[in-house]
DNA sequence: GCCTCCTTGATTGAATGCAAAATAGCCCAT
DNA sequence: ATGGGCTATTTTGCATTCAATCAAGGAGGC
């Protein structure tokens, strides 16, 4: 029975479905594909999904311990809708999440790691010259993400995504004014620097002022949005 | 037919199974009566609950969320062993929370919050009189869970408390030292004071140095559980 | 005697079935 | 015509069943 299997079907299914029902479901809020306030009928989405209702429900419930969508007992579950006052929670946690990875990175991100941020930050430069926003929103999202990564500390960096996705969907919704389009790169343009250098306070200080820039950002979006 | 159901039976059983699953599995191992590294059969629980399996699973997967058990794919789960980096990790990670709701409380908490912190510092002060170590931790828990919640951002809260409910199994087998815990009494005396005067500056930095003893003594509990 | 391979039992992963709750639609009374 | 109550259908919650995977033990060969 000597097979080959093994090669022909690589990882076809080795990961547990409702993880990647999780990835797939996360994807499609975060992104916006899936509306806050939308209702997840099982039914529909176990058809679209072509799997079973089991994996389908451990994933709605994951989801909802991430906070990414709301369960109504006995009535389903909908995609969590964005609530200024929660958002401006979410962000303010980033805040000191940040400033912990700030100081974390300076003294311990490797040069390499380094390097990769400098590197997205000039894909971003390139972004934003294009006008390219939703580039821009990706290389932005990544050197976050980056920096957070080289501070070295699994248990933030996991607490630091989950809050980001909640809080990352009121960016697709926003339209960046050029003027703060225009700040937030000069702000990226310190913070690699007090980065490079190693700047721990700086870095803290200039991630913290580029997240309340975010906040305006995000709250004013949100509020237009709720006007409409 | 006016009734009178929701005033006699005001719950009953309106909570889903998972959830009530969830919570009494995370007692069970926030307690340490499921010991690390135990194996979670879903045959056996099943029973012990007297639950069906659809339920448990759910909650299972749920508690590998928040990092209390870990999952070995078509190998079941087992209680999330306690390792000094990720202790660390976390306990760094609650330090700069604690920080921010140091920060927010000093703002925002009301007067009655900040008496029933008092309130609990005394109760604590007797525990420690009494040489109560259960008890001491509990009155404990409950005046940075006040904190926490006196800085009035749910999401900070939440957050909180699932990192907490991981580092805080470390305790259950940690012989505090006298010493270690004199001091840690005296910190929470200034800590108190802190936090009535609202001076947010100096609270912030006083609950680092806390969290900072505790990580000591918890990394000390922990490698000398190892060596057993 | 030891190693390998195969078989077997046990356990998890996924799907289906059944019961209860909730919503929606309809009929009737006012 | 409108509002209230009732029934029917949909949808969720939980239990059970079926299938796949893994660990262990034993038989056979080297």
């Amino acid at each position: 029975m000597g097979s080959i299997e093994e090669l022909s079907a690589p990882k076809i299914s080795r990961r547990p479905l409702h993880e990647e029902v999780v990835d797939q479901l996360r994807d499609l809020i975060v992104q916006g594909r899936l509306v806050p306030g939308t209702r997840l009928n099982e039914r529909v989405l176990t058809g679209q999904l072509g799997i079973s209702r089991t994996p389908l429900r451990e994933a709605i419930k994951l989801l909802a311990a991430e906070g990414l969508v709301e369960l109504l007992p006995n009535r389903g579950a909908i995609v969590a809708p964005l609530e200024a006052t929660r958002v401006t929670q979410t962000l303010q946690v980033m805040g000191a999440l940040e400033g912990l990875a700030g100081e974390l990175a300076c003294a311990h991100a490797s040069d390499a790691q380094l390097a990769e941020v400098r590197a997205l930050h000039y894909e971003m430069l390139a972004m934003h010259a294009r006008g390219d926003l939703a580039g821009y929103f990706r290389c932005n999202q990544a050197i976050h993400l980056k920096i957070v990564e080289a501070a070295g500390n699994a248990v933030l960096a996991n607490t630091y995504r989950q809050l980001n996705d909640y809080a990352r969907r009121v960016r697709y919704m926003a339209n960046l004014s050029k003027e703060r389009w225009d700040a937030a790169v000069r702000e990226h343009e310190e913070i690699l620097r007090a980065l490079v250098e190693r700047d721990a306070a700086r870095l803290k200080g200039l991630l913290r002022e580029h997240l309340d820039g975010k906040l305006g950002a995000a709250l004013g979006a949100l509020s237009e949005r709720q006007a409409a």
